[in-house]
DNA sequence: CTGCAATTGCGTAGTTAGTACACAAAGTTA
DNA sequence: TAACTTTGTGTACTAACTACGCAATTGCAG
């Protein structure tokens, strides 16, 4: 097979397909105990009333974890937000207006932290549990970013960034409960959580709760990016 | 916003930026108690003498797995493969042509089982360990790929996809210091796999070793399958 | 055919992580 | 002040992981 110069890959690379590129966020929340997806309804009318993904094409020169960050910021303004890239999908169909290749990047928020323009769209956070039905392979996507995210928030404490600053031990359970899908013991749940050594006591207690109030907590992110370097070393 | 016909949704489509797609696959063998990646020799000149991984562009309306498995094919004319989609790699830069994003795919394959055609840019087995320097952004590629397999192969016994059908305790044993780059405890070893039981003692011993040989075994991949079930169900 | 080198095969004791489980104290509400 | 809800705490059992040493088998060199 013959050599090629640059001028001659590019020509080459000119002469392959071509697919318009994209980048959908599943962004996780969690508020009154519920898991939720921050979604819109979709543009197009053969989706009419179905939820949908934010999502948009990666521009020209645009490198694609820019591009899932840039969504994200224009659709909530968060930029300090953990953004990973799940998986792509590409089935030749997925797409009612041509072949379109999508990345799934998945997000944790809190969403005390954001206020959403509601009227775009009806954007707006919908229960995880109660999704169906989406626009496109959103459901699917949904899906797999949501296993994606049982299986990494048993291998870090990811858990905290879709929490209040301060928060019950109760809450976290809570939280930790509705990505599982599972019951968890309270006594152990809090003995693994005490012996990570990642909480600070605040000394304060909860407010408006009609029952014996908890102790509130912060979650110490110094001290977990210590240990995080730790378990990389040892390949974690 | 407006919503859009299906026409319209075509037209829309069109006018968004369409980049090249390829697929490049990693392919891990393991031999000598070394673990091999399988590479040819770049066709572009200013990669001269540089390895790169097996790649092609994707077809217009090819899924993506399907390239996946018709590019493996077609180079080493494997098909009963594990074939995972590891990553995306998008860099505008990344490919001296222009744009082009690729995919990374991960396979594990037995090298006694096929014999390759070396003519072809010198596709061949090449040391994990030996690599550097390698064209496009490839080697970044491989150790992305490479730190997969080692969580991977903690999760799931994959490695018997890589040893010949008989293999010795020895073998399995060198395989994971190989991937995982540590070395075991010989005892504790053997005892984890025993405890899986997914080995089958074949009564047939190492022939050609220098020392006292050892039991060779099979892998069990029926009981395999069936533990596997269990373990997804309890979110694995 | 003997001694050396390499490697197999095996078991126990200690530690750590996970699970199951019950009761008294704090606050709210009627 | 009684009933209700929820917090906060400890122990015993089990499972998994770690560290570690010795006798037996084979090939090979002298």
């Amino acid at each position: 097979m013959k050599k090629n110069s640059v001028k001659a890959v590019h020509s080459l690379v000119d002469t392959y397909p071509k697919v318009p590129l994209t980048v959908d966020c599943v962004i996780f929340g969690f508020e009154e105990s519920k898991l939720k997806v921050l979604l819109i309804k979709s543009d197009l009318s053969i989706y009419q009333g179905k939820l949908s993904l934010l999502g948009d094409f990666v521009k020209n020169n645009e490198d694609l974890d820019d591009a899932a960050y840039r969504i994200l910021r224009e659709r909530t303004g968060m930029t300090n937000v953990f953004l990973d890239q799940v998986k792509v999908f590409g089935k030749p169909d997925r797409h009612p207006g041509g072949r379109v290749i999508t990345i799934a990047y998945c997000s944790l928020l809190n969403i005390q932290h954001h206020s959403l323009n509601i009227h775009e769209n009806e954007l707006d956070w919908y229960d995880y549990d109660a999704l169906e039905d989406m626009a496109f392979d959103h459901k699917q996507i949904v899906d797999e970013c949501h296993s994606w995210l049982q299986k990494r928030i048993q291998e870090h404490p990811l858990g905290f960034n879709l929490l209040p600053d301060k928060f019950s031990l109760r809450e976290l359970q809570n939280l930790y409960e509705a990505i599982l899908g599972v019951s968890l013991d309270r006594r152990n749940f809090r003995k693994k959580f005490a012996s990570m050594d990642l909480l600070i006591d605040t000394n304060e207690m909860e407010q408006d709760v009609s029952h014996r109030p908890g102790k509130l907590y912060q979650f110490n992110f110094t001290k977990y990016e210590k240990k995080k370097r730790k378990w990389i070393g040892i390949d974690f």
